[in-house]
RNA sequence: GCCCCUGUCGUCUAGCCUGGUCUAGGACACCGCCCUUUCAAGGCGGCGACACGGGUUCAAAUCCCGUCGGGGGCGCCA
């Protein structure tokens, strides 16, 4: 056995409370998390709450409620760096006291060492060499009392005893300036690793445009979190080809952290869509109803008197239809109100005719006198008069969709019809006539 | 400007470390066909890539160099 083997891995996810849950700082916390469970560490949690201006409780429970949304768990308490700035003090006096940082009004700023090369061995890019003409010197604690990023970041890494830090390639120029805080605290640094940042499918920086920045509008769009981590995931790192789709406990077992991906990934929202599909489509009704309702509630349908049962026939004719929980309410609108928008170039293609209508005439006359209004049996009545009048069946079909829904696509009619009711159904029927 | 990371189908990627098994495999998207009551779902098929230029080698997507392209960083922000 290795040695790195036996000791416990610990890694942590940093969060700035200064604004929601960046996609790409999701899938930042999520290999991390991945990488904790994987190895049977632990997953620990920091607030980098130093700047005081721009922290706050809401931002940073928000962020927290999305992390539980996703399936992320952590271990321990969180520890708030604006609790420890004590600590970060007494560490720039003792690096002061050595004389290899100096004063600057308030400020202690670090001195760099000219003419060195500091190399980091990344897990996920290998060798990166920096040479420290590079690098200015660094301050350690503002003017203000308050420390930097960099430093503050290495005190708290130091003190949780982090053994990996897996964090966005947008630290790597970062990571020689921690190691050189390292040195002078004297301490051993822990093994970085840097992922490539995810990017909008035009190349440039993931935004509003490409679908959305923020755990919360994914959410909000009707994305499942198992979707959306499942996706996150599949954006860095490869688990097979036959494991594209993979719930966190499959990831959590298959996970390689020597696996992951040292290029950058955009972002194509139509693969998430194609994932989230998926996870809905496997989902049960049971456990879609209650997201299901929620979303019909946002969209604003009138749902007084609407039973979870009406909402659970809905769910199942329509579950392998949607891309997201949302679409649902999109395309099944007429079942909540009767002003839903009629397809027009529909309309044309099948209202339009007097036979059509002769035929949706007789087949409501028919169904008027129907009893147990059953799919099955209004399918009856449907084929029966396509056989008598020489018709296609899909000749009355068509029709008849669009006078009770105004679409010409959805569900199996006859189903629509029986879910939907006889007493609207022929109300609507007639009145294609007006 | 300087520094760093990176470059296989439109997108995510397998392959690259340990050259030949690669006329480069899979997934999403797209297109076509089948099924069918429309839309989906499902089944089958199609389109489609080694950024470019030099080396090394009997042989390069795989190794080396350069060019070009993309991204990030260079704060008393995090």
């Amino acid at each position: 056995m290795f040695i790195q083997e036996i000791i416990m891995v610990k890694v942590r996810f940093a969060p700035s409370p200064t604004g929601f849950l960046h996609l790409g700082s999701a899938r930042t916390a999520l290999f991390n998390w991945l990488y904790a469970r994987h190895t049977g560490g632990k997953f620990l949690l920091r607030i980098e709450d130093t700047d005081k201006a721009r922290s706050s409780k809401k931002f940073l429970d928000e962020i927290l409620e999305d992390l539980k949304w996703m399936g992320i768990d952590w271990d321990d308490e969180p520890l708030h760096q604006s609790q420890r700035f004590e600590v970060y003090r007494e560490k720039a006096e003792q690096i002061l006291a050595k004389e290899k940082a100096y004063k600057e009004g308030e400020a202690i700023i670090f001195k760099v060492e000219k003419g060195r090369t500091i190399e980091v061995n990344d897990i996920i890019h290998g060798k990166i060499a920096v040479n420290t003409n590079d690098i200015k010197d660094q301050v350690m604690i503002k003017s203000d009392g308050s420390p930097t990023y960099n430093f503050a970041c290495v005190v708290d890494d130091a003190y949780m005893e982090i053994t990996h830090i897996l964090r966005g390639d947008d630290h790597i120029s970062n990571t020689p300036k921690q190691i050189l805080f390292y040195e002078a605290l004297e301490l051993t640094p822990p093994k970085f690793g840097h992922m490539p940042l995810i990017l909008g499918q035009d190349g440039a920086k993931l935004s509003k445009r490409h679908g959305g920045v923020s755990v919360e509008e994914y959410k909000r769009e009707g994305f499942l979190p198992e979707a959306l981590a499942n996706y996150l995931i599949l954006l860095g790192w490869f688990p097979g080809e036959d494991h594209e789709v993979l719930s966190m406990d499959e990831a959590v077992k298959l996970f390689d952290i020597s696996d992951m991906s040292d290029v950058q990934a955009k972002f194509d929202i139509q693969k998430l869509r194609w994932l989230n599909g998926e996870y809905i489509m496997k989902k049960t009704t049971e456990k879609l109803l209650p997201l299901i309702k929620e979303q019909l509630l946002t969209a604003g349908f009138d749902m007084s008197g609407v039973t979870d049962d009406y909402i659970s026939k809905l769910v199942d004719l329509y579950k392998i239809r949607i891309k997201t929980l949302r679409e649902l309410g999109e395309l099944a609108d007429w079942f909540f109100k009767d002003d839903f928008t009629m397809d027009e170039e529909g309309k044309r293609k099948y209202l339009d005719k007097e036979e059509n209508k002769d035929n949706i005439r007789i087949f409501v006359d028919r169904l008027d006198g129907l009893e147990d209004f059953s799919h099955e049996n209004i399918e009856k009545i449907c084929r029966d008069i396509a056989e008598e009048r020489e018709l296609k069946a899909a000749d009355i079909i068509h029709p008849t969709r669009l006078a009770i829904s105004g679409k010409t696509k959805g569900a199996g009619l006859f189903e629509v019809m029986e879910l939907l009711g006889k007493e609207k159904v022929i109300k609507r029927m007639r009145g294609v006539d007006k």
